[in-house]
DNA sequence: ATTAAATAACTTACTGGTTAGTTATTAAAT
DNA sequence: ATTTAATAACTAACCAGTAAGTTATTTAAT
């Protein structure tokens, strides 16, 4: 913010305060983070342009300059905040040494890590309350972040199967039950969990979601224990 | 529908047709059925008050004679449309015949049967993308629906851990759990479902999680395991 | 029964506030 | 001196909420 000239001028020499710098390559990422939390604060119709470019330290004419419209922003957001997310969880995936249902174990505790850390899950929320008005926007997010994620899990699920350490389920609705209390923890800590007056673990919720989901996908009742 | 005079006034005694009926008793309930659809097709943020207006075939003044604001309306809706269905759903649980597994499928697809065929799946939606902005509003739906709704399951994982049905798990985290793809399948309903080119069937995905979870939740064999 | 007065339901037109997006101008950098 | 980055002030549109005015219905008097 800058500051008003309260005194005169009685050293000439005096460097004048720059009211603002030229920082074309930085702009965009404080732009994103800003909107991150704008979003995740009020949702997207709610946020205000103004608010946002105030929390990146500009004006709103200057977020023009580098995004053409509040759904780029939305877009942008996505792209360089939760996609790299999700490129990190595939690579744990890829990793094939111990069991599976360890393997997913793992992800899932990442992914709630990230959700009681940065303001990321919150994108969850705002793609679901904007799908309908956002088709575009809506069909990226669906190629782009739930498909690919439903992909991770499904491969994983084959795997386990593959390995006879699950039954043999349907991989594509294991997926999504293996992701629901996932993605509720993240709806959760993005909406009710602030009106809530006994606070309820949302690590610990995924942990214990993940361990009795493991167990229903076990793949002998007596046979072979991993 | 009012019709227009389209011949001339030959017989002095004619009637001028009504534009429109007083209808105090059947206003509100029509006005709620609106709001819903409005609300689930474009969110609440979005929604137009004009555009629900006319739904209910009348004006937005005529609104404001039946509900104080768009808040209101919102909180009619849940009021009206949402709690008996889950008045209902705890009826159901009261019987205590058979298995405790049974009657908790049974009440997940009855849910699903609603969210299948209402716009009622919509409300979630609605409620998770403006709990920040209206805290009243949220608290509300955080004590009549969403903790309602956790006990009705919580007081069926008891039963069932009672009568040795289920292991000795966690009845609030299991209650969220039981809950987390009945959730997942309103919030796809009502956002993805439309973009999605190989439609997936609610009904059988719920049914299917269900009964994973059931089976993770089974009681050991023979020895327990805490 | 008719008519007139009173009331209740509804509509129409407006207001005030808000905000996405634009543009004229200024400051910094080269 | 010129170009580029940024600001600040502006515009156009939208929309929740309001209130003045209109039409239907009810009540009461003749």
């Amino acid at each position: 913010m800058p500051r008003a000239p309260t005194q005169a001028a009685a050293e000439p020499k005096r460097r004048p305060p720059k009211r603002w710098h030229r920082r074309r390559d930085a702009r965009p990422a404080e732009i994103v983070a800003a909107a991150l939390g704008a979003f995740a604060e009020r949702g997207f119709a709610a946020a205000r342009l103004d608010d946002i470019a105030a929390r990146a330290g500009i004006t709103k004419g200057t977020l023009y300059l580098y995004f053409p419209n509040k759904e780029a922003l939305l877009k942008a957001v996505v792209e360089t905040a939760l996609l790299p997310n999700l490129a990190q969880a595939e690579t744990l995936a890829a990793r094939d040494a111990g069991a599976v249902g360890t393997l997913v174990a793992a992800i899932a505790t990442q992914i709630g890590r990230i959700i009681a850390t940065t303001p990321l899950g919150a994108i969850p929320k705002i793609m679901l309350a904007e799908a309908g008005n956002f088709p575009d926007l809506a069909r990226f997010y669906l190629n782009a972040v739930i498909g690919r994620g439903l992909r991770l899990f499904g491969t994983l699920v084959r795997r386990g199967i593959a390995a006879g350490e699950f039954r043999a389920v349907d991989p594509e609705a294991t997926a999504r039950l293996i992701i629901a209390p996932i993605l509720m923890t993240a709806l959760w800590q993005n909406s009710f969990a602030a009106y809530e007056e006994t606070k309820h673990d949302p690590a610990d919720f995924i942990a214990r979601s993940i361990d009795l989901v493991l167990r229903g996908l076990a793949a002998a009742p007596r046979g072979a224990q991993p």
